[in-house]
RNA sequence: GCUGGUGUAGCUCAGUCGGUAGAGCAGCUCAUUCGUAAUGAGCAGGUCAGCGGUUCAAAUCCGCUCACCAGCUCCA
């Protein structure tokens, strides 16, 4: 007899089968944790060990899935191609991956193919089964296999042992833990192939990637494919070329970007309200130019940083060099410094919708997410030490209240620590992360440790917003910078009347207004708020006779204030109003006979459907009501 | 930048074996004056991304360039 603890309770057992009998719903249970060690599901059970199963839909659960699935896909290609070579093949966040060396290329139409086998080797339900062997015998199996890949990661290992999974014709060093077999699998997908580098540098070969996914039911599968449609449908490329929102052209240069009269409205409106809400929190709004003398960005280190993704410079006869600006903070700066500062007048807030160009390489380039000239809304905040709590304070309310004006509903805080690639001396920046850390924490609001991911000069708090898909986009960032203060000398007189170094928060709350955009047409699908949309309500004329009476209606709401246009058209009803709908238009109002002898109309809303007979103050109550309440 | 794929009318796409370009929608004209997601007829619309090569003949085969797409790397 063993006692073992199960979920917490004892209990007693004389065989390890007695266990699994006393799990519940265990055919959905992948792995078991035994003692706080992820284990396989038929692992030795010893007496005293403290035992919860892991379950399928669980994220552990699904990762341990994922894991046999990639499995399974490698044996399933190393069974139809020669001379494959494995390297990794992990899960990660939906479905797993794996990188395979292969001489011949796989591409989309080899998918049926490789899917065809896994099925087989499903069917086969080859059992899957843990091997513990030796560091060295392994390299050497390897090592003849020619595998440089496996080679490394053993050479890297520091064990004498390790373990690797067999199932049937297939082995691959792994940590585990598996499924018991390969049956579990029951379906699968290939996604995309493409190539990833060696351990994802670009020095290193490049290897071929498949992405795949797979589930226990075909629903399941299914379903995922259905979320990945719906993302294919939000693309804000595609939304932004049926709504004539942005074009990008090639001939006048890729990743700069054309606002149309569309977006350009939308644009405005974002703007203005960014402008009004900076000056009610204490910002003044500032102009700076587009092309400066280069050693202003020798200054500030951003050239020596990135001299890589920078437009080239422009050289004058003179010898003088001037950059279109990447970066906006050194004409801060200089208006700043421009004259002597008093510590009455911080801390002092500067921003700026600033237009700047980045240079960046051609495979990066995605229509309004990435792309060569973009406007940061800017802000750079000079203020002494003191002050930084503060700030971050103002800045996180100051950034949520946007986050919640366009329908977010759920967002992420990261504080991004210091890179490899860094300035400063790292006591200050020890002494800069805790500052930021203590702000958040006093703000009560949870966050997560971005190890690393800070600036070059300072860290910084970053905030991903979720969009109604549950994907997530950095818009704020909030950076600490103790190094431009320096380079620059910018400085102000205390209280003791001493001269000291400034501090700088640069900080960007919707990040850049074209990605923003992008993010709000994905968000919101195309379909925009009703403060938001480029046109509020279409008319829709019966026919030629009533026109007059469309006029009327047009121009008085016009006078109240709303985006409203007539279909004119020669056309059908049915016809306008799909086009009404397609386009997205928040209300339409159809009217003929019957609306001007009872002097009313019968608008129709995208949210609500048909509102029924009512008259125009009633019409202009309801705008009213949804325009408050999306405020 | 790297690997792979793609590029045909304003948009979405078809185009077989290399034999000289096609549809739907949009546009224009005419008819129709219509009640909640596409009225009918006609017309017009092309340097088949660009350049070069192979060939009697290239949208089609080959090379280069450009752009886009997926991923990798990068993102102040």
């Amino acid at each position: 007899m063993m006692k073992v603890k199960l979920n917490g309770k004892n209990i007693e057992i004389s065989k390890k089968e007695d266990l699994y009998e006393k799990i519940e719903d265990f055919r959905n249970v992948t792995a078991l944790d035994i003692n706080g060690e992820k284990r396989d599901l038929f692992s030795i059970i010893n007496d005293g060990d403290t035992i919860e199963p892991i379950y399928y839909g669980t994220k552990e659960g699904l990762d341990i899935f994922w894991h046999s699935s990639a499995h399974i896909m490698a044996q399933a290609i190393m069974r139809l191609y020669k001379n494959v070579k494995l390297a990794i093949g992990p899960s990660i966040a939906h479905g797993f991956y794996y990188d395979i060396d292969s001489p011949e290329m796989i591409k989309e139409e080899d998918f049926p193919k490789i899917e065809k086998e896994f099925k087989k080797i499903v069917k086969e339900r080859l059992r899957i089964e843990r091997e513990d062997i030796s560091r060295d015998e392994l390299l050497a199996v390897y090592k003849k296999e020619n595998n440089p890949y496996k080679v490394e990661i053993l050479t890297n290992i520091e064990d004498d042992m390790v373990s690797l999974y067999r199932q049937g014709d297939f082995f691959d060093l792994c940590r585990g833990p598996h499924l018991p077999n390969t049956s579990y699998i029951k379906h699968f997908k290939i996604l995309s192939v493409a190539g990833a580098y060696w351990h994802g540098d670009e020095k290193n070969k490049m290897l071929q990637r498949l992405y795949a996914i797979s589930f226990k039911t075909k629903e399941e599968v299914d379903e995922y494919l259905e979320i990945l449609k719906e993302a294919k449908e939000r693309d804000h490329r595609k939304i932004g070329k049926e709504l004539d929102l942005f074009s990008i052209f090639p001939e006048a240069g890729p990743g700069l970007v054309f606002w149309k009269p569309a977006g350009a409205f939308m644009r405005n409106l974002i703007e203005d309200l960014w402008k009004k809400t900076h000056l009610e929190n204490d910002y003044d709004l500032l102009y700076t130019p587009h092309v400066a003398k280069k050693h202003l960005w020798e200054t500030s280190g951003h050239y020596e940083f990135y001299k890589e993704n920078l437009f080239p410079d422009m050289e004058f006869p003179e010898g003088e060099h001037y950059l279109i600006r990447p970066m906006n903070c050194p004409f801060h700066i200089l208006i700043f410094q421009e004259k002597l500062r008093s510590y009455k007048e911080l801390p002092i807030r500067y921003a700026e919708l600033g237009t700047v160009y980045r240079y960046e390489k051609s495979g990066v380039l995605h229509g309004l997410m990435r792309v060569r000239g973009f406007t940061q809304d800017d802000a750079h905040i000079f203020c002494q030490r003191e002050d930084l709590d503060e700030e971050v304070k103002k800045l996180l309310d100051f950034s949520i209240f946007f986050i919640k004006k366009f329908g977010f509903k759920d967002f992420k805080v990261y504080l991004a620590t210091r890179p490899e690639k860094f300035v400063g001396d790292p006591a200050t920046w020890d002494q800069a992360e805790k500052a930021l850390e203590n702000a958040v924490k006093e703000y009560g609001i949870d966050y997560e440790i971005d190890e690393g991911g800070g600036a070059f000069y300072g860290p910084k708090i970053d905030i991903k917003i979720k969009d109604a898909l549950g994907r997530e986009w950095q818009t704020t960032t909030i950076q600490f910078d103790f190094n431009l203060p320096e380079r620059f000398d910018i400085n102000f007189i205390n209280d003791k009347g001493e001269k000291e170094h400034v501090i700088m928060i640069h900080r960007a709350l919707l990040g850049s207004l074209e990605r923003f955009f992008g993010v709000l047409i994905e968000h919101y699908k195309g379909d925009f708020p009703y403060w938001l949309a480029y046109k509020q309500v279409v008319i829709l004329p019966i026919n030629d006779h009533i026109k007059d009476y469309a006029e009327k209606i047009n121009d008085k709401l016009k006078e109240n204030g709303v985006r409203s246009y007539i279909d004119k058209r020669n056309e059908r009803l049915g016809y306008k109003i799909r086009e009404a709908k397609l386009k997205k238009i928040p209300y339409f109002i159809v009217i003929g006979e019957t609306e001007r002898e009872e002097n009313v109309i019968k608008p129709n809303g995208r949210k609500e459907g048909e509102l029924g007979k009512m008259s125009f103050d009633e019409f202009i109550e309801v705008l009213e009501k949804r325009k408050n309440a999306e405020d």
